[in-house]
DNA sequence: ACATAAAGTGAGCATTTACTCATAATTGGT
DNA sequence: ACCAATTATGAGTAAATGCTCACTTTATGT
């Protein structure tokens, strides 16, 4: 709740192995508090006495609470980034057609949201970021469109008017439908790979098929 | 921050013209400090100040802060229903054709998610909500996606092996790309009507094109 | 005018939280 | 064995928050 974000930077850099065990147990530590309480009530004593070391330790390495979150989130952005470049890769070497493709892309992001839906939603929409981080997730959000359509770019079945807009609906589609079947595991009465198998059958449709253009 | 919930009513219900005059003050300056502020930012005091009533008098009429939250998400609930019934009737009456229809369905959640985007997005997101409340999103959701099912059903062009499925991946997509549309102004490089008009046409293509079954 | 119910007040309590600091323990190099 | 740097400790602090309650003011019916 206190408003008194004064350091910025940690005490101490870990240094010997020690105190980078800790920092790990520490980060931990805070996604399962985090995952089991929410932002607001995941105190920082709480992520200490989970992580098995004092608050005054987690203090030396984090210089606030809200600096716990942007590790994690950081670590996150990372993580798919990582992922999306190896999908592309994969489909670049293996020269598979354009549904297999989407079938890999949107399986594989359901997958990175269904691994840890709480701890992201919790994230990515409880926890109140300072701006710096809203841009570097944009960023990297734009960055994962581009990736994508440079790789729909090499499927020349695919019609579009505009292939910036379609990406741009792609990805967004692809980022909330997989994000929200992963937040609500209670809404989920049609089974996972059913979900798959439709998203992908839309987007093929939505790909390959070409529409009138609209009516006012 | 605290955790005593004891009270679940409200000490007193409003009678008299004046006191409903309160409860309406009470909620409108509600929205506004959530928006301004957030949910666990938005201190009851300050609400009851920005009212122009006492804490005291806040307390008269929501017996916690959730209740606050909860009514205002039930107002939500209700309009959002109220919005599509009025859809449907309306493409009943007109008879309009299925690209009409969800054109005018996709630019209406749209609105509806754009009116207090913030606010939406924190009662939603940032709140921690009781089951039943939860439970209760969770039913009219599913009541308007059957809602959605039931017009849709109308149009003879739909070619869908189960239209069950194919409503459900619809209704999902039509929520959860316009509230991200919606509650993200930044990442909105291509503008409205041009996105309205681009998940009008992936969704026509998805239920009149015919797409082969998956590959494995 | 009067009585009673309804509505409104706001200082303050009990609790919680993020965070500090003086001190102690451990480590590694010599 | 010794010392300095690194790491760890946890009781304590100041600030903030949700909420209560004893009390005052206003409205209504007769």
């Amino acid at each position: 709740m206190t408003a008194r974000k004064q350091r910025l930077n940690p005490r101490k850099q870990p240094i010997q192995n020690r105190s980078k065990v800790t920092v790990d147990a520490i980060l931990l530590a805070a996604t399962q508090v985090f995952e089991a309480h929410g932002y607001a009530a995941g105190t920082t004593n709480r992520i200490a006495s989970q992580a098995g070391v004092s608050i005054g330790t987690l203090y030396q390495y984090f210089p606030s609470k809200e600096a716990i979150a942007v590790a994690l989130l950081e670590r996150h952005i990372t993580d798919t980034d990582h992922r999306l470049h190896e999908w592309v890769g994969h489909m670049v070497v293996e020269r598979h057609g354009l549904c297999e493709a989407l079938h890999d892309y949107v399986a594989g992001m359901l997958e990175i949201h269904t691994r840890q839906p709480r701890l992201q939603h919790i994230l990515l929409e409880e926890t109140p970021l300072p701006e710096r981080v809203h841009q570097a997730l944009l960023e990297a959000e734009q960055n994962a469109a581009k990736t994508v359509a440079g790789l729909i770019r090499l499927y020349p079945e695919v019609r579009s008017s505009c292939l910036e807009h379609t990406c741009f609906v792609i990805f967004q589609t692809v980022e909330s439908l997989t994000h929200r079947y992963a937040a609500h595991p209670d809404d989920q009465f049609i089974p996972r790979t059913t979900f798959v198998d439709e998203v992908v059958k839309m987007l093929m449709a939505y790909l390959t098929c070409d529409m009138p253009s609209m009516a006012g």
